[in-house]
DNA sequence: CTATCTAGGTACAACGATGTACCACGCACA
DNA sequence: TGTGCGTGGTACATCGTTGTACCTAGATAG
């Protein structure tokens, strides 16, 4: 339990001066061959490593990034934070995860408060903050914004095709020819109309409409939570108002699992009677019974996209280029619930 | 944009000097009460907030601690995550994670490497390093184990009852008239026998032996992985062999998940013809069709205790008190897969 | 009236790294 | 032989805090 090495104990045993050892451990060019070789043995003899907070403080950056999420307990998060993590780490950074638990105080803390302060960057997935607080996003530090609750705001955004790969999941479902199609965990009345939920809802709409189809309302349920719970609640709900679907657009793949469980309770065949499809691409769907087909928004370029643009943002100096919002790709994943087998699920 | 107020500005717009601001950052009592009013004012006022990397280098302590999880994608390490971050909010401390992927050069560099430079400790939950490895334990800053793997180490150690536990879980299923009771996931002939798998194996005998059940091998599938794959792929093989079973206890819930779908698959009624329980209470289980009946490990409290056990070793002076270990609670919660309903299932 | 104490401060060093400025030396070249 | 320049270094200030030591004014005690 000795003290911990400084860069003076490396540089006393080398008998060099402690600028020579820290330009050692930077790659300056001005150390000779031999001194720069005699400086890397001793500092792994000794065990030396930089102290961070000595480094962060002469530097100002700590190398680490925060990620500010709901909570790591829903499938989506956890999994984006494991792409975020190892995005990060490719970078030579390391991820402090804070979780918000759809609190609205403890998104603009995450925003305001001691995080910036001692992160480089915050990656922000807001759950509670919308359109109308696109102004606390002007912050200190650099964010990037993920998710869809926030448009136009000052700060760069990584977001997916909502609309698009929505309207993509509903093609799907006629494809098979299913034509009475629910729409769960559609927005409420009072919600901003560019959330997660209204986009997708929107993607809904017009695949129908292109399609020559009828939207009807009394299929569409509105609920708040995008939880397991609520995919259940809404097929029987739906049952027991006797509305007629043979298959079922869930808004996220955690309400169509519910609504696979509300099913198969209800002796329901899933795709014979009722085809499902969610959205997320969550790993629990590859093995549900049945699989459940998917849309994959893209998380792994999400992630990717995200920390790139927070590390431009950290590298960058004075001049700041404008706000930029960038898309990931989607693609539909195909699976039992929707007729499907064994698609090649690698990842 | 303009430069961020440190506690020179906040002292210059007092009128005092900086040590007496520090002196109202921490509580100091030397410091008379209008003083410390006018400078709280000041700081609400200027927006100051103490920079954590001076603070870190002043103090030696940064506030963070590392967990360290073999990955995020595995939900009972994402539901550990999400209970050990908001156990450190409650004590001041934020997370860093560190996923180490099942590779055991990133375990040990979790061990040796730069974390523990700049984290105050680290919450460790090894997947590959076992019992010989125990004196990579030994590191330079404090460290609690978490799991199974390695015992008598010389950290503190928070662990669960995994032997009287699986005993409890397979008495579950003896005392609704089961006997030939699968058990999947178990250790693999090379394995420590101190590893989760060996000890609820060894519950699971235990249980056995004492309703006077002989034990049978071939009920018992040994498989390295405890994915989900690996718990349909078990079952098939149960099946595929004509070995007869009325129960699975799998080893974990991920286990279980997959043995239930290919139960499912194969057009068993669960709990009808096999009642299956699992193991770690993950909330996936919950809304598995049908409901998973499984061990709880007390996850909460292992969150709680380890880091307690952390932050007591972080605070320790220089008597270091000996290594101790805590094993949680646990409990059984009885759901569908082995006929109960509707458990209260609060958490 | 002087000595002592206490409350409420102040000044300065230190934590461990990096940036700036500067220096010594050898070599090439006019 | 003096000048210029590149190479490989050194010395010192600095980042924003907190700990140590010390100081001062007023109250209190003798």
């Amino acid at each position: 339990m000795s003290t911990v090495p400084t860069i003076h104990d490396v540089a006393r045993a080398a008998g060099v001066s402690i600028k020579t050892v820290s330009n050692v451990l930077n790659d300056n060019p001005k150390v000779g061959p031999d001194t720069r070789a005699r400086i890397l043995r001793l500092i792994d003899e000794l065990g030396y490593r930089p102290n961070l907070s000595a480094r962060g403080l002469r530097s100002g950056k700590t190398s680490m990034i925060a990620l500010a999420v709901p909570s790591l307990r829903e499938n989506y998060f956890a999994e984006l934070a494991d792409s975020v993590i190892r995005a990060a780490a490719r970078r030579g950074l390391r991820v402090v995860i804070e979780q918000t638990n759809g609190d609205r105080e403890l998104e603009i803390e995450a925003l305001s408060g001691g995080q910036l302060r001692f992160v480089d960057g915050l990656l922000f997935s807001p759950a509670q903050l919308g359109q109308k607080d696109v102004d606390l996003l002007a912050t200190r530090g650099p964010v990037v914004l993920l998710g869809e609750r926030i448009f136009g705001g000052p700060t760069d955004h990584v977001t997916m095709h909502n609309s698009s790969s929505s309207c993509a999941a509903v093609e799907h479902l006629l494809s098979i020819g299913r034509t009475r199609i629910a729409l769960i965990g559609a927005p409420v009345e009072t919600e901003d109309n560019a959330s997660s939920a209204s986009l997708r809802e929107q993607g809904y709409l017009r695949a129908l409409e292109a399609a020559g189809i009828a939207s009807d309302d009394r299929l569409i349920v509105r609920e708040g939570h995008w939880g397991r719970e609520t995919g259940a609640a809404a097929i029987r709900s739906l049952r027991r108002d006797g509305i007629e679907f043979d298959a079922v657009f869930a808004l996220n793949d955690t309400l169509a699992l519910g609504a696979l469980r509300a099913l198969g309770e209800a002796g329901l065949r899933i795709p014979d009677d009722v085809a499902v499809i969610g959205f997320d691409n969550i790993d629990e769907g590859r093995f549900s019974l049945p699989s459940l087909t998917t849309v994959d928004p893209g998380r792994l370029e999400i992630a990717e996209t995200a920390v790139d643009l927070l590390v431009e943002r950290i590298q960058e100096k004075g001049d700041r280029m404008p706000a930029r919002t960038v898309k990931a790709g989607f693609s539909i994943v195909a699976r039992e619930s929707t007729g499907f087998h064994n698609a090649d699920d690698s990842d």
